[in-house]
DNA sequence: GAGGTGACTGCGA
DNA sequence: CTCGCAGCCACCT
């Protein structure tokens, strides 16, 4: 197939991308949440291949704030470092612990709830 | 163009 | 909370 890349056509990635810039600082969102707003629904996995654009999207994309269900950093890994992320997200306000968010339910932030 | 992969989720136990 | 199973779909080779 031709070599076209995620930046060629209009892609979900982008929409990916403008919700989780939308995150407020200090809040945490879930990939289910992303997926469900975005409508591809079921397709969590979808959110979370989209994020592993997310280091060559422009401006750059705030991976951190964007989690599992569990509040787990399940992708930690894919950032520069794997402390990075816990990092950032402490740096932010939120409180993190054994890669887990610390009062998850409240620092939540679903796009389904607050932008539509 | 078929097959493999994956930063997930929901449900049952 | 943990563990296991199945479904899901865009992207890459």
């Amino acid at each position: 197939m031709k070599a076209k890349n995620s930046f060629d056509r209009h892609s979900f990635f982008e929409d990916v991308f403008a919700v989780v810039r939308l995150i407020p600082k200090g809040r945490v969102s879930t990939y289910g949440a992303i997926a469900k707003y975005l409508g591809t629904g079921k397709s969590s996995r979808m959110v979370g291949w989209a994020m592993n654009a997310s280091h060559a999207a422009i401006p750059h994309v705030p991976a951190q704030r964007v989690v599992n269900r569990n509040g787990l950093l399940t992708g930690k890994f894919h950032f520069t470092t794997p402390t990075l992320m816990q990092e950032l997200l402490e740096k932010e306000g939120v409180k993190i612990e054994k890669d887990t968010v610390q009062n998850f339910e409240k620092v939540f932030w679903n796009p389904a709830d607050e932008l539509l």
